[in-house]
RNA sequence: CUGGGUGUGGCGCAGUUGGUAGCGUACUACGUUCGGGACGUAGGGGCCGGAAGUUCGAGUCUUCUCACCCCGACCA
């Protein structure tokens, strides 16, 4: 996958936001290597299981010119020792440090953060939701009692539900993992679910409590007041580019791309509709200041002064690009001491007066952002559903899709059957959950609360 | 790996019974345009995925090969 510029903005101002709200909350960044030794990964049995299957080896380190002279090989020779895994995720590399870095309860917590590339050999890849390589963020916590690692867990879910409601204006619930779903070596998985406009789920972030899986696996102990030895708790949390597809999914419309005002890397497009040089210059006389005001505020604002395109393109280009605000501004505007505002969530198009532009578009940039954050919780709530009977589900999932809720029997068995019969499976069991007593969809068998389901990206 | 399909200018495609390649779009220049993706004229750009073969002659026929796409197991 390549990013161009403008997608990897949005990935800039993403990781921005992210990376304040991690050292709000006292995280750091560091960074480990990309290739793992492949002895690690052995080390936590379900965590190589887990990732076993979407691994890519590097096994040399050399090249040499092709016998026949075209091209080249690989030079034999070199053949690693032992093979290097490129990092599917990197707890293994970063728990054999902590065994070094953690020696007392003097040296916890630790409250670390890597943005990196990672590399996961999927057989089928989806722009931005499943790529071979993607960017993300890996927390790796380390903690000296398993409350204090809980407490930590669930913090960066609400971090990362925070960022998904407040920034990307995409609802989302959070839940916790059933078995089959949960992280290869954690003890819990946490879970932002949210839902596409064509009815599919999608888990866009996740933060495991992995108890002292990986401290048992590394050897990682510490002393504690008492002068005892004892296992390190850790957790991990992540998001990636994929919140890049999920934000796309979210709001975009037929005329392409909608960005909330908070995470677009041009927040108003100014375009002038002039003839002549002089025309041109009498705008950019008018509009400069403007410009200016906005910028005072934080806004971003682009003024495409280009002669070489039409206006009309440019209204589809900015468009596509999910611009929330355009101005448009001739001169039969200068004559009127008018500018045209079009907003990009509703396609409406007003004239505005001139005074006070840049507080009313500023205003209007918040409304944006809440506007579209309220079209997509409507759009979760009239797309959720219960079923009662296993009819109802089937019926649900082929005529609607949606999150369903219904009752399960708490087995991996019945949900891997409702899996395989469906292609349905739980996305979370939701923190906000009032229990009652109910008998699952699938085996009949009771239950004591509904869990969600979907079909999933 | 299981089935199906596609490879021809940057992108999307056409190409008849074999006669050395065309359309749309994009690109360049000039002119007229410019308040919702303008128009005209003139240009530039392709050893037709690769190799071998049949033939006077292959985008087209034959054989081999490579790549990609869709369907299945996997998944942030």
């Amino acid at each position: 996958m390549i990013i161009k510029p403008y997608g990897y903005a949005i990935w800039e101002k993403m990781q921005a936001a992210l990376d304040k709200m991690f050292k709000d909350t006292g995280h750091y960044n560091m960074y480990f290597p990309l290739f793992i030794p492949k002895s690690f990964f052995s080390k936590e049995a379900s965590h190589v299981e887990g990732f076993a299957k979407e691994c890519a080896i590097v096994t040399h380190y050399r090249l040499k010119t092709s016998p026949d002279g075209k091209g080249v090989v690989v030079d034999e020779d070199s053949k690693l020792e032992e093979e290097l895994i490129v990092r599917p995720t990197s707890e293994t590399i970063i728990w054999d440090a902590y065994r070094n870095w953690i020696k007392s309860y003097r040296d916890l917590p630790i409250l670390a953060n890597q943005w990196a590339n990672v590399v996961r050999w999927e057989m089928r890849t989806r722009l931005f939701l499943r790529t071979t390589e993607f960017l993300w963020q890996e927390g790796h916590t380390a903690h000296a009692t398993e409350g204090e690692a809980m407490k930590e867990a669930e913090q960066m879910l609400n971090v990362y539900a925070n960022f998904a409601e407040n920034w990307m204006a995409m609802p989302v619930i959070k839940g916790l993992k059933s078995a089959n779903e949960r992280f290869a070596g954690a003890l819990e998985t946490y879970c932002i679910e949210a839902l596409m406009q064509d009815g599919k789920a999608l888990q866009a972030g996740t933060s495991h409590l992995l108890g002292q899986n990986f401290a048992k696996a590394f050897d990682v102990k510490y002393l504690t007041k008492e002068n005892k030895l004892e296992y390190v708790w850790a957790t991990s949390w992540g998001v990636s580019t994929r919140l890049m597809g999920a934000l796309i999914m979210t709001h975009s419309d037929n005329n392409g791309l909608v960005l909330p005002p908070k995470l677009a890397p041009i927040q108003v497009v100014i375009i002038p509709i002039f003839k002549t040089a002089e025309q041109l210059a009498l705008i950019a006389e008018k509009i400069l200041p403007i410009k200016k005001a906005l910028e005072a505020k934080g806004i971003s604002v682009k003024f495409d002064d280009r002669d070489t395109i039409t206006p009309g393109w440019k209204f589809s280009e900015y468009e596509f690009k999910g611009v929330p605000i355009r101005l448009a501004i001739g001169s039969r505007d200068l004559e009127n001491g008018t500018i045209e505002v079009a907003r990009r969530d509703t396609l409406e198009k007003a004239t505005y007066q001139f005074t006070d532009i840049e507080n009313k578009v500023e205003h209007l940039l918040e409304l944006i952002q809440i506007n579209l954050f309220q079209k997509a919780n409507t759009f979760n709530f009239n797309n959720t559903y219960h079923a009662e009977n296993w009819e109802d589900f089937k019926n649900i999932l082929n005529t609607k899709g949606g999150f369903i809720y219904a009752h399960w029997d708490g087995t991996p068995e019945t949900e891997q059957k409702i899996k395989e019969e469906t292609k349905a499976t739980i996305r979370c069991i939701p923190l906000k959950n009032h229990l009652e007593k109910g008998k699952c969809v699938y085996s009949g068998k009771p239950s004591t609360q509904k869990v969600i389901f979907a079909r999933a990206y």
